[in-house]
DNA sequence: TTTTTAATGAGACTCATTCTCAATATAAGT
DNA sequence: ACTTATATTGAGAATGAGTCTCATTAAAAA
């Protein structure tokens, strides 16, 4: 069995799910690219393989996706999410680019203690947070 | 005229737009309370001032304040946006309980700094930023 | 005032996401 | 393997925040 089986097969016995076609389907289509893709990209993608699938399984599976860490949630602001799998891709966060929409991942380990920081200081920790900075390209 | 009024009239002005009291009415409502609120709430407590107004016109006129920096527009990640009022308000961002969903604002210099110089190091400027902190309570 | 033209309201519409429920598939037990 | 119990799926209806349309109303210029 492939890793990307096993890997999948663990989570969904973790949870007390049942391991089917659709659900590999999904998380292969997510761990096959590194793109930033959302729900209906990923649905079409499927349905062109002739893989059998609706919109609300691809739906479904995602969320227990994110919900295991295997894939991380980005809203966007225009009322969709885009996904990208976590695998062999430690956390960053996104600048978009208000011109071109290229969005550019970047890790700052400073900015990341800070906010561990911050947020013990008002009594709390950190569960996950949402940093994205729109951006213009610098005119010289 | 309340310096509240002349402030709106002097951006509609500034884009052209005319001063209405369906406008002055959504600001008034958004600047007397610090709260974080949605448009429906917005819409319904003008309602329930026998104010005559629609959705329609809370949601374009909430875009017009928004666009003038007078209101600060929030997407919480449900789909929904909060709005608060910049009024008497320096630039902060947001702590979200997961817990009891109470939302901290805080503002920290350093973290400021530090955006600043990552997208610069990216060939870029920074036009704004959205940072969410989602935490839960420390147990002790 | 009158006139011009922007703003408004009611409700239709959009679009991402969620829900419903009958049909199907998984995996446990034999 | 075969049966059985029950989780999962698919099709399309439903939801809900936000946007659009267009006839009516209201600013504000003349």
């Amino acid at each position: 069995m492939t890793d990307s089986k096993s890997l999948l097969k663990n989570i969904l016995r973790k949870e007390d799910l049942r391991y089917t076609s659709q659900r590999q389907a999904v998380w292969n289509e997510l761990e096959s690219s590194a793109e930033h893709r959302d729900a209906e990209n990923i649905y079409l993608r499927l349905r062109r393989k002739k893989i059998r699938i609706s919109r609300a399984t691809v739906y479904r599976t995602i969320d227990i996706l994110v919900k295991n860490n295997l894939v991380r949630k980005m809203e966007i602001g225009d009322g969709r999410a885009l996904y990208e799998a976590r695998i062999g891709n430690e956390h960053h966060d996104h600048m978009i680019c208000l011109d071109t929409g290229t969005i550019t991942e970047f890790y700052n380990e400073d900015l990341e203690q800070l906010q561990e920081k911050i947020v013990i200081e008002h009594g709390y920790e950190l569960v996950r947070h949402v940093h994205q900075l729109f951006v213009r390209p610098l005119k010289k």
